[in-house]
DNA sequence: TGCCTTGGCATTGTATACAAATGTTCTGGG
DNA sequence: CCCAGAACATTTGTATACAATGCCAAGGCA
């Protein structure tokens, strides 16, 4: 028996666009043009709209939707709450991840050591890994706010583990918190996963600041 | 020349409606009803569940919506939560804020000890003096995310104020938040706003166990 | 030549009609 | 008397038609 294609919804849809990219920041959305597009009317594509903009995915100028932006304030005050939020998640899961879930978070930083070579596979092995440590806090309030933050992140063109020799560090610094997790030392787990948001905030300023299109 | 009355949304019908407790949590919302009863047609009434709902105020039950509701568990989990995004955004506080939104909160707290014999007006200042807290911390994710937690607050029946003894409680503690912010110690002022979050919670889960309907 | 006005057009906001799905009640058989 | 099944009613999901609003361009007037 064959299992029907998952049919996703035009929220999933859309918001996928925008991750791959197909949608940058500024874009403007016209509903119609969506529903031709993805071959529904327009009313569940205005559903999905509004679902994304109260998560500040998209922005209204004027009367029509825009795909938001991140300028660099905006990119800063991400990555203050982002720290906050995953040291937290860490800090939580020290305390109260299962002995399986812990093994599970060990099993990935393993297999993760294979993928150095291929930025997408490490890219959709490092948000599995994150998400991993959001549901081993066992709070759910955490995961939602966790997952709206990740969302958000979908914003930037590019991850920071486009930069050299960022896998390795980056694979570093999950080791030493999957350690910090494994020995249920929670004031060294939240730490380790605030330095390691902050190294990656390093990355990506160094990244942005080095892009074409030069200071005049 | 008169302005037209606000005519507020759908959205803010709703959320309104939840908060003073005409929809309570478990109760059913059905859109006709909803339609009917603020004289718009269906459309919008959609429009603004599905953004309550992303916003866990309501749950599906089924193919229907609910009113969301808070266990224990997840009680505990929004007070950890909330605990340390105001703990963050009373830290960035102390840093970030102008001489003048300092000013506005000294005062709200000197105002305030006039209300103290209204539970209703004090949880309005209350509000008002914590919302001042988060755009001080000039991060906009941040007051974002808080806004979502106090959104979720509203699931709760009664504010903790309720209890006897709380209001004096309550405003020594904002007097003392405040005064970490003046003296712009980033630290103090954090670990003020967690501490006078976990009061609350305490509060409130004496409240819970107090109340009628008693362990058989 | 430049600005303001006006008209048309594109796009969003709202309503309504229709289809699909789920829960409910009534009836008949065991 | 209880259970099963089917018809029915209620409610959600989707499409489409219509209204209203804001934007842009073209033309006229200063």
């Amino acid at each position: 028996m064959t299992i029907a294609a998952p049919q996703k919804d035009a929220y999933s849809l859309i918001l996928e666009a925008i991750d791959m990219g197909t949608y940058k920041p500024g874009d403007r959305l016209v509903e119609s043009d969506l529903a031709e597009r993805f071959g529904v009317s327009r009313t569940p594509i205005r559903e999905a709209l509004q679902r994304l903009e109260t998560q500040s995915l998209l922005t209204r100028d004027g009367r029509s939707l825009i795909v938001a932006s991140l300028d660099h304030n905006q990119l800063a005050e991400l990555y203050v709450v982002r720290a906050e939020l995953e040291g937290l998640a860490a800090n939580l899961a020290a305390r109260h991840a299962t002995e399986e879930e812990v093994r599970v978070l060990r099993d990935m930083v393993e297999d993760d050591q294979k993928l150095k070579g291929d930025p997408t596979a490490m890219a959709r092995a490092n948000r599995r890994f994150h998400k991993q440590i959001h549901l081993a806090s066992h709070n759910r309030f955490l995961v939602q706010q966790l997952d709206l933050v990740h969302r958000s992140m979908a914003l930037m063109a590019t991850t920071s583990l486009a930069a050299d020799g960022r896998p390795e560090d980056a694979l570093a610094e999950h080791d030493a918190i999957v350690s910090a997790i494994e020995a249920r030392d929670a004031e060294a787990a939240g730490e380790a996963l605030r330095a390691h948001i902050s190294k990656a905030f390093v990355t990506r300023l160094k990244l942005d600041s080095g892009e074409l299109g030069s200071v005049s």
